[in-house]
DNA sequence: GCTCCTCGGGATAACGTTATCGCGAGGATA
DNA sequence: TATCCTCGCGATAACGTTATCCCGAGGAGC
């Protein structure tokens, strides 16, 4: 009785919750309540429906079950990629399994219109909530979707053109430890290499560093480096900043990328005669020489707290909307304590 | 117009197709044929309806459209780990894309029980199919839902206990080409530390090295160490190997986390002393000193005919079981070429 | 012994979409 | 002018589930 029946040579039909009530000679909303665990329903009729679930193989269907009950149970999260180190996204559905929530996750890809079609189609499955972390510069097409009751929750950067909820790192802070760290150390010509400024967290990092600069008295030019992480602009602003004629002694890069730019760049003989401390945690960052002291971001209460933002946002679309900022930390290992 | 209206109190309601017709003062039915572009539709009809979505924000409801057409238009994928990196992953999503299918990506997190509630949670969902990164030990509790028509592809190993599609690196052949490397080079005492036999590819890789040892004659004895991938057996394995009365020259490692307890344990000094093949790509080996000497496996081609076997076995339910091995590739960085 | 209440189960209407069918209008043909 | 298509839209029934009623049986109270 394990071969479901077949309908016109197509797919096998799935047995129903009809079947299963004629099955067990009892009225569909009988089992509606035995599959859902109503209390109210008599144990001889909970034995003799739960015989047809297991004779016919039943399995409920969700999709029907959401269309009736409205909620999914499911949340989404658009960050940029899946498949690659993302702690963030692991805490996201760490804390999501905890809280009873299924994950569905998707790659924008650094691509602005795959993150339009990915949000948009998270709105048409009427997910209970979504998870950004946003890449394109403007989300002033989600505002209906806001209007409807869409609860949505920024990720790392904050959102243009609409008003969410966002959690993200200090990153002014993070780099005035990375710069505070070489300046104690000695180094007195610090240079940056960082994101473009187009995005916000490369704008954030660079006006940082800057601010950091002057409020040492040091001069700012030909130290400060933000643009498109490609090896050979990474590679440029090395040069201009490690052989200029007043050569930096220390570096600041200000993402994960940067930081692996400039150790493909500088090679392994020279890493060590850099004093670097890297924005954002690498990994095998402790099997570099010399072992890459970082600012590392509190990747899990991120996305932990992007989840605790969405269920409030879920359980009350009208809360006022809230920004949590996240301390960063500075880790020690060995290419930041490099001396002059 | 653009506040939805709330139902007494609680979450606004989004307009339906029922809402869009009564705007634009036609049939229900039209709205749908306009939404799915329908040819049949009269240009001022189309302009009528348009003009009601907009103004209403409508957007189609695809749990509904699910229910109504049957299909969901995606797929799932069970894997270890989403928030790691997963070339394979990485590869199915993007093919998935590319067939104009959506991913549902899920991490089972080394944990059996959670690797079932996934699953049949993607069948409840009637997915579309399901690709599974196996790592239970009994599956036959899936047989059910082969029975019922779920289209099911394994990845990276098979699965027991039932008979499903399946694609896989060429385990046995990669150990084959790890082992000749090295002794081509010149070593004669290699050893092997790699992942429990519990687990096939474990199994399946400790088999080939044994057999790579049997076929050029050198001894088995205290060289091959299969096993749990702690720190500590790995530790205790490397120095069985190393420090015995006729000590290795060269390794290989049978996986990632392998590998990297190696380094960890190894050390920067006495890493260039060791001739090392991985198995398996490892992040950022190119700047690991020396670089990384792998056994590549073609990642993006497996999951590409994960996919391809997916959708195969979605167009054509009875077609036969099909398993593909996809051959891996040697990758000389280093680590490979130390001499004896 | 009759009424009232409670309790457990059944019929039926949603949820929002698509598929099937039918029907009226208009043009082509005889 | 009558008939036959064809074309384009509308009414209505599903899809598989849950929620809202309602009803019948049984026990308690007078």
């Amino acid at each position: 009785m394990t071969q479901a029946r077949r309908e016109s040579g197509g797919r096998p039909r799935r047995p129903t919750m009809v079947d299963v009530a004629r099955e067990a000679g009892v009225a569909l909303r009988t089992v509606s309540r035995v599959v859902n665990q109503d209390p109210t329903v008599g144990p001889e009729y909970v034995t003799k429906v739960e015989a047809a679930i297991a004779a016919l193989n039943y399995r409920p269907d969700d999709r029907a079950r959401q269309l009736r009950t409205g909620v999914t149970g499911t949340i989404g999260a658009a960050v940029r990629r899946i498949a690659e180190v993302n702690p963030e996204l692991a805490a996201i559905e760490r804390t999501a399994r905890d809280a009873g929530l299924t994950l569905f996750a998707a790659s924008t890809d650094f691509d602005e219109k795959r993150e339009h079609d990915i949000l948009i189609s998270m709105c048409r499955q009427r997910l209970d909530g979504i998870i950004v972390e946003p890449f394109g510069e403007n989300h002033a097409y989600l505002q209906p979707e806001l209007d409807a009751g869409v609860p949505l929750v920024a990720m790392d950067r904050p959102m243009s053109g609409i008003s969410v909820d966002c959690v993200m790192s200090d990153n002014a802070s993070g780099i005035g430890m990375a710069f505070h760290h070489l300046h104690r150390h000695g180094h007195r010509r610090i240079a940056y290499i960082g994101d473009s400024e187009r995005v916000y967290s490369g704008r954030e990092r660079a006006a940082a560093f800057r601010a950091a600069l002057g409020a040492h008295g040091e001069p700012v030019e030909g130290l400060v480096h933000p643009g498109e992480i490609t090896p050979e602009r990474v590679a440029a602003a090395l040069d201009t900043a490690l052989h200029g004629p007043n050569p930096a002694t220390a570096l600041v890069t200000g993402n994960m990328d940067t930081t692996l730019a400039v150790l493909r760049h500088l090679g392994p003989q020279s890493a060590s005669r850099l004093a670097l401390v890297a924005f954002d945690e690498v990994p095998l960052a402790d099997l570099l020489q010399p072992a890459l002291t970082v600012i590392a971001q509190q990747t899990t209460e991120i996305g932990r707290t992007a989840v605790e933002l969405l269920r409030a946002r879920i359980v009350d679309p009208a809360r006022p909307v809230q920004s949590v900022v996240v301390p960063v930390t500075l880790k020690v290992r060995g290419s930041g304590e490099v001396p002059v």
